[in-house]
DNA sequence: GAAGAGCTATTTTTT
DNA sequence: ATAGCTCTTC
């Protein structure tokens, strides 16, 4: 045990020894949280903790597999195999199929992924009569899961009037009784989505006081890891089950708080102390990841938030190279510039693919690296996006699947009842909807019962006919659960559904791709079954299987054994580290998003959210910007980030201008009676201005000049204060009128109504404006 | 009821 | 740019 310790600083120690009560590890990043986490496991057991009793909620399902690895190390596999390990939502997922039907569940209840939710909503709205353009499925569906992860359920909504009068703000009067009715339909149809795993739980604790006991009593130790992204409902779990023992250890860092967009409350880790007022309290500040250039970057970043625990990340690794910022023309020498960085690194110093990994905001952005390092022929491999499971040719034979295990799955239903087609269209559909309704059974269940019940509907008889034969087929796949395993049913289902048949025929590229996704589907299941039938205890049944992949989390693809460079969203890469890291499209309302501009507590988020993708880098960074990218199909004009600017000058390398622009010298601009020349912040003056890596002269970055600054009679910009009625010359639209002036300093647009060309919107620091 | 043509939202992040 | 959705036509 003293040997375990001693691999240990000393407040990784601490955090370790205190295994009673309530603790609160605030942990720096990269300051060794998943040691602490690990060893604070071990340590429970060398003690004589039984596993059984120790919950240990982590953010990914791989972060849970590695800490069970590395835990075996120390006390044994067979030891370690029994901890309660795994993302709140498979762990009580896990639960939730021994005591959902407490609640009335079915064992075998299906996982709605936001696709089938998104979808069930949809098909909601329009049988009730509502216009899809103003009931907009996506945002219900937020509401939704907002009002889940707060515990309000439609029975509850009528207490907050203010609810019902956001809905009439909205003109969505209608929403509580889309809600209403989508929670019927999950219900009926033996499904939860993923909000329920978290809210049924909760109800099952509070409902059920022997099962809340009973939990309490096998959970005598509570970890929870990224504290800071738990949400309410997940908050009132961890609170109740924790309440009885109080052994609670929760670990986060609130400057990594990223997840406030799905429900994630800061406050829950802010508030800790108060809610448990004896909380015994750990900082780790040392970092052992980066280079001390990398960790004083983003202690610069951080500090201009203003919401945080007070902490001072230090580390004693060596100085490291300096930030480098980049400036590309467009998006696609963003991409050539990253994949010749990453070959040059490779090369020169031999350094393996694995240690490159590509962050961006969002995932549309993957496209230009894609195709650059495919013409490089380098290796890599992206996470997230459009997930496998996602794709319409596996979730049409997974929905086959679903059906053998829960024929009540509603959303399963109605996405193969007709594929490949047999007859049974709109129309008929339409009629069963009314029947369900009518008779408050899932679909299923009247099509089991179409002779006696379809008639009222006027279906005739063929077309139950139809209905009947495919009731039967499903039937037939539903009687081999008990007697085959479940490669033999997936397979058995591809081949006789016609799904194996009808893509094999397809030729075309995107044809074979489709048939090798279902050959690699197929494959997976195999897989499943058996690393479940070496496990103990494994469960090698098509309702775990399906269980598994609705929970899998974006990282937790395998590893393949070809080292590969990475590309996922920073979101996804939370606790993750790379050698080499490049974060790229710092852009203003791209990096922070344009969504985010609105109020100061989603930009501070935006802001954690680079300091996640700054600290994932161990030894080099680089930040890179464009000054046009496409978007939408167009091209869109930009401007460097804010954070590009509020980044300490000390831990970041400009590259040097080829040949310096003359900028200290221009005339001054006419800025209003202030002077252009006062004393500069350093900001100001730290990016380059030199040309792209093509060596082109660029100008400037707009954002870091004040308007009206710069240009001069050579140079391009405005060398003249703009105002309203001033009469101006365009290079491409002619003459006109300035008619209104919108926006302040680096973005100031002029509307303009040309003589000739019309009214256009420009903004200044593009538009080269000339006074007339 | 099926197939093909046009239309429209999509890009913030995800279990 | 593109995929999914709706509308039209047979």
């Amino acid at each position: 045990m003293s040997n375990l310790l001693s691999q240990l600083n000393d407040s990784q120690r601490l955090a370790v020894e205190a295994t009673e009560g309530p603790v609160m590890v605030i942990a720096g990043a990269g300051s060794g949280k998943t040691r602490v986490l690990t060893f604070r496991i071990a340590y429970l057991m060398q003690k004589g903790v039984d596993a059984f009793n120790i919950l240990a909620l982590t953010f990914t399902n791989k972060a849970a597999k590695e800490m069970k690895e590395r835990i075996g190390r120390f006390v044994g596999y067979n030891e370690a195999k029994n901890l309660w390990m795994g993302t709140f939502h498979s762990v009580f997922a896990r639960i939730l199929r021994v005591e959902g039907h407490l609640l009335g569940y079915p064992q075998n209840f299906t996982i709605y992924d936001a696709d089938d939710s998104k979808r069930l909503i949809s098909g909601i709205i329009k049988e009730l009569s509502l216009d899809k353009d103003i009931y907009k499925a996506k945002q219900v569906f937020g509401r939704i899961s907002a009002l889940k992860n707060n515990l309000i359920t439609p029975k509850g909504y009528h207490k907050y009037p203010e609810l019902l009068e956001a809905d009439s703000a909205a003109r969505m009067p209608m929403f509580i009784d889309i809600y209403t009715q989508y929670t019927e339909r999950c219900f009926r149809s033996g499904a939860m989505d993923f909000d329920d795993l978290l809210l049924k739980t909760n109800e099952l604790l509070t409902k059920f006081p022997e099962v809340l006991a009973k939990y309490q009593e096998r959970f005598k130790y509570i970890l929870v890891d990224e504290y800071q992204d738990t949400n309410h409902s997940q908050y009132l779990i961890v609170k109740s089950l924790a309440s009885r023992f109080e052994n609670i250890c929760v670990v986060g860092d609130d400057a990594q708080s990223i997840y406030a967009f799905r429900g994630a409350n800061i406050r829950n880790i802010l508030n800790f102390q108060s809610d448990y007022p004896n909380a015994q309290l750990y900082k780790l500040e040392q970092n052992y990841r980066s280079t001390n250039n990398i960790v004083q970057a983003a202690n610069s970043i951080i500090k201009h938030n203003k919401e945080q625990l007070e902490k001072n990340v230090w580390t004693e690794n060596p100085t490291g190279e300096k930030i480098k910022v980049r400036k590309l023309i467009s998006d696609t020498d963003e991409g050539n510039f990253v994949t010749q960085t990453i070959f040059d690194a490779h090369m020169n110093e031999q350094r393996p693919y694995s240690d490159f990994c590509i962050l961006y905001r969002t995932n549309a952005q993957s496209r230009p690296f894609e195709d650059s390092l495919r013409r490089k022929n380098i290796p890599y491999q992206i996470y997230g996006g459009l997930s496998f499971y996602q794709r319409k040719e596996i979730k049409d034979l997974l929905a086959y699947v679903r059906l053998a295990v829960n024929p009540d799955d509603e959303e399963a239903f109605r996405r193969v009842i007709n594929y490949p087609a047999r007859g049974i269209g709109q129309t008929t559909i339409e009629k069963l909807t009314i029947l369900a309704n009518q008779e408050k059974r899932s679909f299923w269940g009247v099509c089991d019962a179409i002779a006696f019940l379809g008639g009222s509907v006027g279906l005739n008889r063929a077309t139950q006919n139809k209905i009947a034969d495919w009731v039967n087929k499903i039937k037939s796949y539903r009687a081999l659960l008990t007697s085959h395993d479940a490669f033999f049913v997936v397979s058995h289902i591809a081949k006789t559904t016609g799904i194996i048949a009808e893509l094999g025929a397809d030729k075309t590229p995107e044809g074979v791709s489709r048939y090798e996704n279902v050959q690699e589907l197929l494959n997976g299941v195999q897989e499943f079954v058996e690393e479940q039938r070496q496990i103990d205890g494994g469960d090698p049944s098509l309702a775990a299987y399906l269980t598994d992949i609705a929970l899998l989390t974006a990282t937790d693809k395998k590893d393949e054994n070809i080292p590969k460079v990475s590309m996922m969203t920073i979101h996804l890469a939370k606790g993750l580290e790379f050698p080499y890291v490049f974060i790229v499209g710092l852009e203003e309302n791209l990096f922070p998003s344009m969504m985010a501009m609105g109020s100061r507590a989603d930009l501070e988020e935006e802001r954690r959210l680079f300091y996640v993708a700054l600290t994932r880098a161990e030894q080099v960074c680089y930040l890179t910007y464009t000054q046009i990218r496409y978007r939408w199909g167009k091209i869109i004009d930009g401007e460097p980030s804010r954070f590009i600017e509020e980044l300490d000058d000390a831990y970041v390398d400009f590259p040097m201008p080829e040949i310096a622009p003359d900028t200290t010298f221009l005339p001054p601009a006419n800025t209003g009676g202030k002077l252009a020349w006062e004393p500069r912040k350093p900001a100001e003056r730290k990016p380059s201005f030199s040309g792209s890596a093509a060596g082109t002269p660029l100008q400037p970055p707009a954002s870091f000049k004040k308007v009206g600054g710069g240009g001069g009679a050579s140079g391009p910009g405005l060398d003249f204060e703009i105002e309203v009625g001033q009469r101006v010359m365009h290079d491409r639209f002619g003459v006109g009128t300035v008619a209104a002036l919108e926006g302040a300093n680096a973005d100031v647009k002029a509307i303009i109504a040309f003589d000739n060309a019309g009214e256009k919107r420009l903004l200044l620091k593009y538009a080269k404006l000339k006074l007339v």
